[in-house]
DNA sequence: TTTCCCTGATGATCTGGATCAATGCCCGGA
DNA sequence: TCCGGGCATTGATCCAGATCATCAGGGAAA
């Protein structure tokens, strides 16, 4: 793990910036509005200051190991993250990918459950466990906002194993790209050249097939001029009912 | 729907006989502890008591469907249920079987995101949304036991993404056999021979597979001496090792 | 008792996506 | 400038599990 870890002073030049304009670094988050912080009243938010650390990970740098006592949850404030879990032979399945406001460590009991890598380089929040715990237990709100995450998440869930159990290579690929443009324009980016930052493989590994079915599938919306390939990772939507039809499996 | 509503007297005979000694329904409930209801003290189980029904469906009865107004959540007391989606063509994917005490409704929205229907005869209390929300609000306790149901949930949704996007289908089966046994101990049924009340093809659209290839791939563990078949929907874990072994995927 | 129906088991064949293999492209380092 | 490694694309072939088809058992109704 390459990545660094900044003390208080967060590594965001704008956030940086309007802290100096006199704000606490938390009142001039981005993604505060997204993110579980968004719990807590503005005059509350130094609690919150008081136990977190900034923290930065390049493309490739893993955050944890799926097995290792989860000591810490994180909120994501950059960039893109994956999860996945094992098995023995080395077979990868990849359940999620985080972007900017999404909070890590949900699931998670004693052990982390999955392990976790940067996609891209990547921004975050980390907390201790224990001491948001305690932070929790005085705001009940904080609580509150947790549940409704888990209750989104869940409901999410239930859309990924219908995917994975029931929808074809080609359904799959379609309902990916709808839901990276849904998440993106949810967190305020531009929801039509939608990025991709992770790679083929990654993107099998989620959604339960080989990197060569990826690319083959996308080759095939992409000449049937349902999307484009922009450069640097991007995807232009030309055609998003037809993509939404096929996602849903008419 | 042929189910009946029976109100405030749980269906229960055990439960009736143990209220007509003096204790309240809830306190006698033979899965309260099992529930979210084990948050509350016994001297507020009157509140719960206050504006719970109590519900009873017949094998093959929906207690609701997709995309209803999702106005009630249920706490299963006896039986087995099941929740599917359904995709426009008619392929369907269980996404979770249901026994006693198990919740009903977390991940659920204003509409519901899943059908529920009646495995075996079952017997359900039934919760105004709205009216537990209130109490849950006035019972801090309440709302984290939820909050740790959800955590819980989403930890076992990661495994069943797990095994919809990466194990086999021999893996798939044997991990199934496991879940139930491990969910039959936990509830204290006995863990080893496993009841196994739904058929063959809820069992494919839970897995991702068919019913053929269910039925053969049972065949096989069986025919191998790791599983037997007893009558009345039981299996007989013959080899735990090697079924362990099997699903981990080793 | 017979008939009907539903579920599960099993055989034969087919196919969507996996596997194996080769090539091109981009980027970074020497 | 050239070389090497990682990633994406594309082609050829294979196979696990789907699909299609049949049959056996068992319970309910007549």
């Amino acid at each position: 793990m390459s990545g660094s870890e900044v003390q208080k002073p967060p590594p965001l030049a704008k956030a940086l910036y309007r802290a100096r304009q006199g704000d606490s670094p938390c009142a001039a988050c981005d993604v505060r509005h997204l993110a579980v912080c968004s719990a807590l009243e503005e005059s509350d938010l130094n609690e919150l200051e008081a136990i977190l650390h900034h923290t930065q990970l390049s493309a490739g740098d893993t955050l944890f190991d799926e097995g290792e006592p989860s000591t810490n949850v994180y909120n994501l404030t950059t960039g893109c993250l994956k999860l996945y879990k094992l098995l023995p032979d080395g077979r990868r399945q990849v359940t999620g990918f985080l972007f900017a406001g999404d909070f890590v460590g949900l699931a998670n009991r004693d052990e982390y459950i999955y392990s976790a890598e940067a996609v891209s380089a990547i921004t975050l929040c980390r907390f201790e466990k224990r001491k948001l715990d305690q932070l929790m237990h005085d705001h009940i709100n904080f609580e509150r906002r947790l549940l409704g995450m888990a209750r989104f998440e869940l409901a999410e869930a239930q859309d990924q194993i219908l995917m994975l159990g029931r929808k074809t290579a080609m359904e799959r690929i379609s309902s990916f790209i709808l839901m990276l443009s849904e998440r993106a324009k949810r967190r305020g980016d531009p929801d039509n050249p939608v990025g991709l930052p992770m790679s083929r493989n990654d993107i099998g590994d989620y959604l339960g097939l080989t990197t060569e079915t990826v690319s083959r599938t996308i080759t095939r919306l992409r000449k049937s001029g349902t999307i484009s390939l922009d450069t640097d990772h991007k995807v232009i939507i030309n055609d998003r009912e037809a993509l939404v039809e096929i996602a849903e499996g008419y």
